[in-house]
RNA sequence: CGGGGUGUGGCGCAGUCUGGUAGCGCGCGGCGUUUGGGACGCUGAGGUCGGAGGUUCGAGUCCUCUCACCCCGACCA
């Protein structure tokens, strides 16, 4: 046996700073280290390595399969916006403006217009909905796409801000006013129980206020999750009700059952790889990453561990009968010879794998391997009889206890605040999220931001019954408003 | 776009003040010994110092210009 040197199991994860001493550079670290992503020759554009890439099909095949259990079908419409279509809508061009990314020229050949490469599509896909909407019998037209779009970033951070980013943007067309409001509200549901239960993140659903509405929404709505280390707030999903401001400037006309021509009512919905840093921010520990079991590419890896030559050949055995035993599991066996033990296990760590299994000489004796939890380093003496009923219901009991913990911090960290030094004071100690009446004037909304750099999450739909004052100007209200500062 | 910082093998850095043959650690290749919480020995490969110009017998080091990236602000899914 060779000799450990350090103490405990910190001490072996040299570089990978604390979350404690700098949140930001951790999560910096994390990402590259972990291998999710790494930095790309363009500014602002990162590459998603296979094993970020990995988990974002998981993501998207969990999200997936929820949008399409709503009746929406998937599509693709071109990444070329013409400039004179994204100009419509006079405050969506006007929200979008700063970020856009333009081409000028095909070939050698200046354009006589130019392009938008789109930051969202909106404009593309109204304006292909206005030929495709004659009769009311044509609605509603319920669809989504998987794509990436462009925004010029002057700050980005991997994953949470990239110039470009991947998402699914869904763009429904209905009748009116009201199917459109459900449709926006049932997708924002869609969101919540998808990021809750396949990404184990607890979430507030509820209103943007007016000043942080998507450019050209009627309303907008949001999951807003609470992120470890500094307890900022991120947004992990919109889904906006677009009233008929797209249909009336994109001309979306259909003749209606009583004979009247109308406008047609639309909502947009979307949910980036932005939630993949959430994953990082909500779940990682000073170890690394913490990846929830539902998505994670690897569910457990097996690390075989001999001494002698003639061990190797018998564990390797014992290590295939594992992975048969566990065939529903998306399994890893690192086999590599050049790494100890110990090396692969902080590798494993950093990288989030919910389940290690160790097989070694001993387990090969008596029938069993050595099951750790990444949560809690938890060990479990499991034998191969007991493995296909253990490794599963240990993997969902990961999962639903990275919940409870994300849930429990959001709740410790969420406090009822009915006095302005008190909210300028949280913000400043970076304390969570305050709760806090508002009376619904902008202007007090501003001063928070300018005074204390927190602003309005959402408005919770989960409002409690009665009134108070506001927490700025003292003026009756009737919201209660989530404060923090956000990413 | 303002304020600050950094550019030297893949990564992290020293060397710059005071010009004189480009170094260290990790990583990487080969061979051997190893493997239950980041093993070790031997050996080998790999850079002309972000870029351009200048001063000098001689520039990583001094001067001028320039580019890129990072951090902090303003703006944003």
């Amino acid at each position: 046996m060779h000799n450990v040197s350090g103490g405990g199991v910190r001490g072996f994860v040299e570089d990978l700073i604390d979350q404690e001493d700098d949140f930001d550079r951790w999560y910096v670290d994390v990402v590259k280290r972990s291998e999710l992503a790494d930095d790309a020759p363009v500014r602002g554009c990162k590459v998603v390595r296979p094993y970020g890439y990995a988990l974002w099909e998981n993501m998207q095949a969990a999200l997936d399969r929820r949008i399409k259990a709503t009746g929406v079908q998937n599509a693709y419409f071109p990444m070329l916006i013409p400039e004179s279509m994204l100009n419509r809508e006079a405050e969506h061009i006007e929200g979008f403006a700063p970020e856009v990314a333009w081409v000028t020229h095909g070939g050698n050949q200046k354009l006589e217009e130019r392009l938008a490469i789109r930051p969202t599509s909106e404009a593309i896909i109204c304006g292909m909905y206005a030929r495709w909407v004659q009769s009311y019998r044509d609605l509603p037209i319920l669809i989504n796409q998987w794509c990436s779009v462009l925004r010029w970033e002057d700050r980005p951070r991997a994953f949470l801000r990239t110039s470009e980013f991947l998402w699914q943007e869904g763009h429904t067309c209905h009748a009116t006013a009201e199917e459109a409001e459900r449709r926006a509200l049932q997708m924002l549901e869609v969101y919540r129980d998808f990021v809750e239960t396949e990404l184990a993140i607890p979430v507030i659903s509820g209103a943007k206020s007016e000043s942080e509405k998507f450019a050209g929404a009627h309303r907008t709505y949001t999951i807003e999750a609470m992120m470890g280390g500094k307890f900022w707030a991120l947004q992990s999903g919109t889904s906006h009700d677009l009233r008929d401001h797209f249909g009336k400037v994109f001309d979306i006309e259909f003749l209606d059952s009583d004979g009247q021509r109308k406008h047609a009512f639309n909502t947009s919905w979307g949910l980036s790889h932005r939630t993949i840093g959430a994953i990082v921010m909500v779940h990682g520990d000073d170890s690394g990453l913490k990846l929830p079991p539902r998505v994670a590419p690897i569910q457990a890896v097996i690390i075989p561990i001999w001494r002698k030559e003639d061990e190797r050949e018998t564990v390797a055995m014992h290590v295939s009968r594992v992975e048969q035993a566990l065939s529903g599991v998306r399994i890893h066996v690192d086999r590599r010879d050049d790494k100890t033990p110990g090396w692969k296990f902080n590798e494993w760590e950093l990288r989030g794998v919910p389940l290690r299994i160790e097989v070694g000489p001993r387990d090969v004796h008596s029938g069993q391997a050595v099951v750790v939890r990444r949560d809690t380093r938890e060990k479990l003496a499991v034998s191969l009889a007991e493995m296909p009923e253990t490794v599963p219901t240990l993997l969902s009991q990961i999962q639903s206890d990275m919940f409870d913990s994300a849930f429990t911090r959001q709740r410790e960290r969420t406090a009822n605040v009915d006095d302005l030094a008190e909210l300028y004071e949280r913000a400043r100690t970076n304390a969570g999220f305050s709760l806090a009446w508002w009376c619904g004037d902008a202007a007090c909304e501003d001063s928070v931001k300018t005074e204390s750099r927190a602003t309005i999450r959402c408005l919770p739909f989960d409002q409690p019954a009665g009134s108070g004052a506001c927490v700025v100007c003292g003026r009756a209200a009737s919201m209660l408003a989530v404060f923090a500062r956000a990413y």
